[in-house]
DNA sequence: AAACATATACGAAGCTTTTCGTAGATGCAA
DNA sequence: TTGCATCTACGAAAAGCTTCGTATATGTTT
């Protein structure tokens, strides 16, 4: 399930911040965007019904927690991403983000050490052919 | 200007094929997916008029060209989507396609090499401030 | 020339996304 | 208890995407 643009902008604010009221979402989003309480409210309850948040019915609101996990989400975005930007190439992807982004050193030390576990492993699977 | 999945599918066969007939273009997408021949035509006209090809007009068909680059398409692509799915951390983005896609050796070695090169730089910057 | 194959143009239906107005319920304050 | 603030529910409009049917033009074949 492809949450899209909006519910993305939602799902980071409940992965941020953890169950949040409409009210409290609303007041995040309204920092970098112009929205309506009843939109983004009207977002959460479709999203409700999608399956991506579940809700607790407090006294006066209800109180809203993302089902989906940050990581699963964004496994699958990057899975469609790669495939329909980059016909499936990930490595393209990689070399076109790491030219057009800055990154601290310490980003790319990270990087680094990932990719040289990944380099062991290439490495054993190529020996094997 | 930000192409939509449809488009994207037709922009790709442009690229890897160059400028191209509905019909030609209707025939790769047929390969991989059900699609009638008026849709891919549509489709093409509306990006015709979007700007995002240009055309030719043969005695009987009309010869369709990408007029925006793939390198450009996929420079905007990336921005929105680290924008959209990793609020603006490119690193993160890099990551997880790392950890999640197969890489060979060849490629990844390639990923190092831009790497150490951006490392120098991200040296260079840390030590003016 | 008549019939046929194949091209474009066009309109429109069906769906999804985003947005908000309005109505009705409910707790709280005076 | 009456009214105010604030909540949810609901409907619906506007815009964009995808899809295809149908009409019409135009080469090609017989």
């Amino acid at each position: 399930m492809k949450p899209t643009d909006s519910e993305l902008e939602i799902l980071h604010v409940l992965w941020a911040n953890g169950p949040s009221t409409v009210r409290q979402v609303h007041e995040k989003l309204s920092q970098s965007r112009d929205i309506g309480y009843t939109t983004a409210l009207k977002l959460m309850q479709i999203m409700y019904e999608k399956g991506l948040l579940s809700r607790e019915e407090d006294s006066r609101s209800h109180t809203y927690t993302a089902i989906v996990s940050q990581e699963d989400t964004q496994r699958n975005l990057v899975d469609r991403f790669v495939e329909t930007a980059f016909r499936g190439s990930a490595s393209k992807l990689v070399m076109q983000v790491l030219g057009q982004h800055k990154a601290s050193r310490a980003e790319l030390d990270e990087i680094k050490n990932l990719l040289n576990d990944l380099n062991r492993d290439a490495g054993r699977s190529d020996e094997s052919e």
